[in-house]
DNA sequence: GTCCAGGCATGCA
DNA sequence: TGCATGCATGGA
């Protein structure tokens, strides 16, 4: 990887396997929107960004500087991860082989913590269009404006005021009464997601399910996309089906990125089964 | 109108 | 421990 800063922009040439519309348009993330010209652009980390790929396959970070870049974006995109490597591994498995050969260059997301929990407890028997309308209205009534319409995610500290009320509001549904509990208890202190992060997989996932309105499958995207556990391997209803093609559990070359293993079989199920 | 979506809490056996 | 049920809402 070649990083160059320029006037405006950040440069990032030779990145292995990330293709933006696999990536941020696959379910994992909910604030990205493809503008007509083929870029993304969204929110996060509290950093408008717009993101694209030149002719010759380079990352422009438009409008974008040294410090947000090194001190969040590099992170968030994973980019000194190896996924060129894991995916070899990875087409070992014979469904993941042609899968990954299809649908090259998804990766795993280092959203905050905050974040992606808060969204995930959303994202419950709900679909991703719909999530993204409720997210974004979230925003929009309760982030702050960082560039031109486009709104920062909301600090649970900020939402702490918020009633379940307010919440339905919003068109949160039935999920409401968890969301004004969960952002009352990370703001108090109750609940620290800094501490969670920094806990063995088993001991975070525990805690997490002690969350009102937090069942194994929110857990487990929580801890993939918001707290960097590789390992977690959420299971919905896409994912069920595509359990019956490893009846006899998951192959061993999943072991350590089985997260990794998982989108890929996600978005072939949504777009194969 | 009916069905479904990146499920969970609750009650009951 | 395991299973049935209700739950909000918007798009297909």
């Amino acid at each position: 990887m070649r990083v160059e800063y320029t006037q405006n922009d950040v440069v990032v040439s030779d990145v292995e396997c990330l293709d933006l519309d696999l990536t941020l348009d696959c379910g994992q993330a909910f604030r990205w929107e493809k503008q007509d010209d083929g870029s993304y652009s969204g929110v996060a980390g509290g950093y408008f960004l717009n993101i694209s790929k030149n002719e010759n396959g380079d990352l422009i970070f438009r409008n974008t500087d040294r410090d947000s870049f090194e001190g969040f974006f590099r992170n968030y995109f994973d980019l000194d991860k190896d996924y060129k490597k894991i995916c070899e591994t990875l087409k070992q498995d014979e469904l993941l082989s042609s899968t990954i050969d299809e649908y090259y260059g998804i990766r795993i997301l280092n959203q905050e913590p905050w974040e992606a929990l808060c969204s995930f407890v959303i994202s419950q028997q709900n679909n991703i269009k719909r999530i993204k309308l409720i997210i974004s209205r979230l925003c929009a009534a309760y982030g702050d404006e960082v560039a031109d319409g486009w709104y920062s995610f909301p600090s649970a500290e900020r939402l702490s005021a918020l009633t379940t009320e307010d919440f339905e509001a919003l068109g949160c549904g039935y999920r409401a009464k968890y969301l004004e509990r969960l952002s009352k208890d990370v703001a108090s202190g109750k609940i620290d997601l800094e501490k969670i992060k920094s806990l063995p997989l088993e001991e975070a996932r525990k805690e997490l399910l002690n969350i009102y309105g937090v069942g194994i499958k929110v857990a487990n995207c929580a801890l993939l996309f918001g707290f960097q556990f590789y390992s977690a391997f959420p299971v919905d209803v896409w994912m069920k089906r595509v359990m019956e093609y490893y009846p006899d559990g998951l192959p061993k070359c999943f072991d350590g990125i089985e997260g990794i293993a998982q989108q890929y079989l996600f978005h072939w199920a949504r777009n194969n089964l």
